[in-house]
DNA sequence: AACTTGACGGTCA
DNA sequence: ATGACCGCCAAGT
């Protein structure tokens, strides 16, 4: 049938799974599919996150500095930091505050 | 059909 | 410690 969504429909579920007040980064899904390096895939399949029928919490994905790299896709450069601060979250210049903490590793939570 | 870009990450110089 | 390049997968032009 289809080819090729098999990567992005893992990336929404992964996503999909995370906890209230916790946050992931692109790299950390990427090699919970496997592939670490394809963290740049795992992004774009946020972007793609509106053509998935599941709600993707996808302001709760940063990178790996915990930074609100994609706050600009929110529709607002400032969307993104009032839905982290509105999960107990504190954003500073951009970049989440205690980020190892609110850190929520899909290959360790979820145990792969 | 081919090349470039993109919400990233890690390694090398 | 800082800067630059490569690798990955998919989509857009």
């Amino acid at each position: 049938m289809k080819s090729g969504n098999d990567f992005f429909e893992q990336v929404w579920q992964v996503v999909a799974l995370i906890p209230h007040g916790r946050v992931t980064s692109y790299g950390a899904i990427a090699r919970y599919l496997g592939s670490a390096q394809a963290s740049r895939t795992v992004g774009y399949a946020m972007n793609a996150s509106h053509a998935s029928t599941v709600k993707i919490p996808a302001h709760r994905v940063v990178n790996r500095n915990g930074l609100l790299t994609g706050k600009n896709w929110f529709g607002g450069p400032d969307v993104m930091q009032q839905l982290l601060e509105s999960e107990g979250m504190i954003i500073e210049n951009d970049k989440i505050v205690d980020f190892e903490k609110r850190f929520w590793d899909p290959n360790k939570e979820l145990t792969v």
